[in-house]
DNA sequence: ATAATAAAAGATATTAATGTCTTTTATAGT
DNA sequence: ACTATAAAAGACATTAATATCTTTTATTAT
C-alpha cells in the first residue's frame, strides 16, 4: 500500500502536529522513538518533508520540527503524494499504462470504487484530524 | 498496491484461463507477450503458481500452462495471497504490529471500510470472471 | 569568539524486488 | 534410442528501497 517511507512520514507528521504547543519543537530522536522507526531513516524523511514545506524545521539548540496550523490542515493525501507520488489514487491496479473506462483492465470497474474511496479518505482527512484522535487517546502511533 | 510479481501473476492467470480450449496449453513466450511482461520473469512467476497448484504445467513438446475449471473458479484473492501474502487485506495501513478497533492507529476506522471492500472485491471475483471480460472484449490485458 | 546543539547534506551499507541467462529434467514424436 | 521442445531449477545481475554513519552548516547560549 504505502512505502515504509510514506508510513513513517505520515506517522511523523501526526507526531509533530501532536507535540505542537506553539513554542517548542520536537527533535528527530523523539520523533523516531514516538513512532517506533529507525532514527536516521526518519531523519532523512522529515528532512524531505521539510524541504517540501510540509513541515518546518529549526536548526541549532532547541531546534527541531514543527507545523503551522495551515500545514496541519493539509489532507494526508499531500504527504502521501510527496513520498509515494499519486500512483495509489491514479494508476491502474494491474499496472496498465493506459487503463480507463474506455479501455479498461479486467479489474478496472471493480477497482474504481475502491480507488475513489481511498482518494476520498486521503483527501478528506487532515493531519490535524488524526492528531486529534491521538491527543484524545482514541488512537496510537506505536505499539508500546 | 500489488507487487510487480503479483500484477504479472494475475494477468498471466487470466491469460492462461482465456486461452484454455480444453486441448492445448499456452507457453511462457506467448503469455509474456500477451501480458507485455518480461519473459524470464514471467517464467519464474508462473512456475511458482504451478508449484502452488494455482495453474497446471506440462513439460515437453506441445507443453505449456493451463487451468482446470476448478482453478479458474478460484477468487483472485488466492493469486494475490500466493504472491504477496495477505497483508493487503489484513495489515494496518500504517504498519502497526497490533492495530485493531480496540487499539487503533489514527487511520484505522477510516481504512477499515476500504480494506473490507478490497477484500470483498478480491474474494468475489474469480479468474474466470475476469477471463470472461477479456474474451468478450470488454477488457484488455495489455496496451497494444 | 567559543562551545554545544541539532538539522542538512552527503556517503556508504544492506536488503528485497525485479529482471536475465544457463543448465537440467521431463516428454513427445520420429 | 535419438532429437527437439518446453518447463524446472539454479545462478547471476541490476535496481530500488530501506537503513546507517559521517561531515557540514546554522543557531543558540555562554
Amino acid at each position: 500500500m504505502f512505502s515504509k517511507s510514506c508510513e513513517y512520514a505520515i506517522k511523523a507528521s501526526i507526531f509533530i502536529a501532536q507535540h505542537r504547543d506553539g513554542v517548542t519543537c520536537v527533535g528527530v530522536k523523539e520523533i523516531a522513538k514516538g513512532i517506533q522507526a529507525p532514527e536516521y531513516f526518519v531523519a532523512k524523511i522529515i528532512q524531505e518533508l521539510s524541504r517540501k514545506k510540509a513541515i518546518n524545521s529549526i536548526k541549532g539548540p532547541n531546534g527541531g520540527f514543527c507545523m503551522s496550523e495551515a500545514q496541519m490542515k493539509k489532507p494526508i493525501l499531500d504527504i502521501v503524494v510527496l513520498m509515494d507520488g499519486d500512483g495509489l489514487v491514479n494508476n491502474c491496479i494491474l499496472g496498465l499504462e493506459h487503463c480507463s473506462s474506455d479501455n479498461p483492465c479486467p479489474m478496472h470497474h471493480e477497482y474504481q470504487k475502491i480507488k475513489q474511496s481511498m482518494r476520498n479518505m486521503l483527501e478528506n482527512n487532515t493531519v490535524a484530524d488524526f492528531k486529534s484522535l491521538v491527543n484524545l487517546k482514541k488512537a496510537v502511533l506505536n505499539t508500546n
